[in-house]
DNA sequence: CTAAAAACTTGAACTACTTCAAGAAATACA
DNA sequence: TGTATTTCTTGAAGTAGTTCAAGTTTTTAG
């Protein structure tokens, strides 16, 4: 049932066959259909997600008007607004499906109550985000020392598949250029 | 003696008396003198830092040979690269001191050892790398969304102590801008 | 299957920055 | 304290991107 978080966590620690039990029965899976929200500019965001299936973003609308993808999630990522939901502050970000999407989403206080019933979950955590944060500064010094084009052909070699998946404009703004530029790129008119 | 790095820990576990002294056995201070490097492009990253005192950076070299800063890292941050850290795998940035600086830094295989006997710190380390995490993601925010001379004025009006701490040309390069500009900026003539 | 919506393309005009070069000012430390 | 080094400033020229607007193609969903 909830085989892909499960295998997920046991690449990283190990798990009692209690715990998977308890796991198992704290944990459900819900579908998010495309272009739903599951979190929107504004609100506190007290919810992590681990998506089984699809692919879901983390966006913003920028003064202009235009969405600006900030992040992608796919199969065994997790996507939540960690600053929002450990400060309890109001959240920047939406955050929505790409495409219809399976997700487990687990509220914070059954988080909270997990992690201590299975304390070694911890550490699972810690490795994502510890693992996420070298993601976004890597993420920082490609924007930094790469011109627009070449992030494209980075990234179109380093996820040839992802750039299939979304659309064109989605995928620019994530690059930090505009959706008429990545047509330019694309068209070899640069 | 590590009074800075316990209290630091202890805003978000707590911990055993017998606990503190496992961890004071464990750890010392040392200083990094200014413009010293803990970390050079290339090596492998199995150390963490926890600043106890001065300012750190993190920074690349850029294909035009400037060097551009990722990350500054003050009292009370960790810094290091969690991505060599985690896969033992080259470094793509240096960690420098910008001031003279006492640190205490963990190895890897210590921190693998403290991490078993109080098993509690991996909670702190779990949301220290969350809340690092959630703050690179409103970095890249403000890089996509504000002009250059909203993204200084809005670090300037958030950390006014640490404007005057850093050489201009670091944080210029840091808010992604080149150091002439900030310059211009500062000068009022943009 | 078809209408409506979403996504992509193109060119022209524009602009927020960069780069370069050289001098001035501030800071470090022997 | 003095000198070497580092940092900051300024203007001129250049450019990698944006914005706008309008048309075309592709995809979605009833």
């Amino acid at each position: 049932m909830h085989d892909a978080i499960l295998n997920h966590i046991q690449k990283f620690i190990h798990l009692e066959p209690s715990e998977i039990d308890l796991l198992e029965s704290c944990l459900s899976i819900s579908q998010i259909k495309r272009k739903d929200h599951v979190l929107q500019e504004g609100q506190v965001c007290n919810t992590m997600y681990f998506i089984v299936k699809g692919c879901m973003r983390q966006y913003i609308i920028n003064p202009r008007g235009t969405e600006q993808t900030l992040q992608f999630g796919v199969e065994n990522w997790w996507i939540t607004d960690y600053l929002s939901y450990h400060n309890h502050t109001q959240s920047h970000f939406y955050i929505q499906a790409v495409e219809t999407s399976d997700v487990i989403a687990i509220e914070k206080s059954v988080l909270e109550s997990i992690l201590i019933q299975i304390p070694s979950l911890e550490k699972y955590f810690r490795i994502v985000a510890q693992k996420a944060f070298g993601a976004a500064q890597m993420r920082i010094k490609f924007l930094f020392t790469m011109s627009a084009e070449e992030r494209y052909n980075h990234f179109k070699n380093q996820q040839p598949d992802f750039v299939q998946r979304v659309p064109q404009y989605m995928l620019a703004s994530y690059l930090d250029f505009s959706a008429e530029f990545m047509s330019k790129i694309r068209a070899g008119k640069v």
